[in-house]
DNA sequence: AGGCTTGCTTGACTATTGTCAAGCGCGACA
DNA sequence: TGTCGCGCTTGACAATAGTCAAGCAAGCCT
């Protein structure tokens, strides 16, 4: 890795509060790997070698059983995945791969879980990534069981409008195919939806996506702090 | 709290691998409470300010938004319950009641928080149990959008079954209309489930379960390790 | 025993979501 | 400038699950 790269890596958020000689320690066997849109990183099963932090890109965290697939989660940069699974060495539960061209930092398992038992600082961000995300994948569970799909809909447009400035109008940061697996609703499905928010005055052109009646919108959509986070 | 119980407290599994003192810290102010069936103990949306360890009986925990209200999970002995919104001080996002007569180790949250700031061993052994309970939600999450209602109710059947010493033969621990939810369906969806199962030969009167043909019973279910965890 | 509640089942219907197939529109590219 | 492929949409249909209502059976309480 080069020294510039390195420094970027130990400004990262999950290594604050971190014993530097620690940090040093697992950033020596890390790999800060380029991986192109489409590429799988991980795959559901394979035993957890190394913890994988997105440093520039999208992955998509999703899963199949017998014919089916399902998105999990898309993760951006600054995040983690599957460290539980690295701490305790334990199979992956998730597949992820990279939704555009991706730079990610990979830590070898045993620095991770070596740095886990020597250090308290280290211990205790591992605990609080841990609980974030816990809390993610219960919202995504309510999100899932909740709502039915023209809702998630609903409020992913009025979570993804309010995180862009709330200026009620933006484009679509990835294709409707993949916006329709996160929403856990088949392709067909996501443009009848989107059919159906035209009653609402949501106007959707390609990419571009146009709220006209955002009150509209939230009253279809009913926000809520333990589902969607961020009061709305 | 009596001598005796405080003893049983201290062999709980979260706290070990924790600086005594810390343990004691955390026990001082602590309840040992009991609660009848059906109470609520934490409702959604609440701050936190216990950590919940259940020492005995059995807890639901559930999430209502708008009419609807699904369960998310059943916790028993051994196992703590919104450590995560406590760690760091957010809002409770589940519900949780007693099924039946239980008891519950309440520690304050500050204590708890201090605890995890002061002694590294306790901070791991919370990241520990955050790992765990990531993973189960998020084999939940497949479970739910993998499977067909039909399939985790055979799922649930064989992990039940050879939880119970596979002997294809159980009386069901808890009320129909209480698996249903755990099940993610509605109560009469689940009678007509096990009505479905009659063609795999199992076989249902009342409470008691039997599985004539689990091999036949197995091959819808397709267990599988990344959802159910121990292989079947 | 009679009457009540509660849990469960069943039937009939509806709502939601997925699947298959066809077709449209736009950009890539020879 | 065609035409090929891909993403998306639309229609028709099927599968899955929820809802409402009626009814049954076991337990409970006078």
């Amino acid at each position: 890795m080069r020294h510039q790269d390195l420094e970027e890596m130990r400004a990262i958020p999950f290594f604050q509060n971190v014993d530097p000689g620690q940090v040093e320690a697992m950033l020596r066997g890390a790999f800060l790997q380029r991986f192109p849109a489409h590429v799988e990183l991980i795959h559901t099963g394979e035993p957890a070698d190394f913890l994988h932090i997105i440093v520039e890109g999208t992955v998509e965290l999703f899963s199949g059983h017998r014919d089916r697939e399902t998105t999990l989660g898309l993760s951006g940069p600054g995040e983690t995945f599957i460290l539980a699974a690295v701490l305790f060495d334990r199979p992956y539960l998730q597949s992820a791969r990279a939704l555009v061209a991706s730079r990610i930092l990979m830590v070898p398992a045993d620095a991770v879980r070596s740095a886990f038992t020597a250090d308290a600082g280290f211990a205790r961000s591992v605990a609080a990534n841990l609980a974030e995300a816990y809390r993610g994948v219960v919202k995504e569970l309510k999100n899932q069981k909740l709502r039915s799909g023209l809702e998630r809909l609903a409020n992913w447009l009025l979570t993804h409008d309010a995180a862009n400035g709330s200026r009620g109008q933006f484009d679509l940061p990835f294709d409707k195919k993949v916006l329709a697996a996160r929403l856990g609703m088949a392709p067909e499905v996501l443009s009848r939806s989107f059919a159906a928010l035209g009653a609402y005055h949501v106007v959707v052109q390609g990419p571009s996506v146009l709220l006209k009646d955002v009150d509209a919108l939230r009253k279809l959509a009913q926000p809520c702090a333990t589902i969607d986070g961020t009061t709305l």
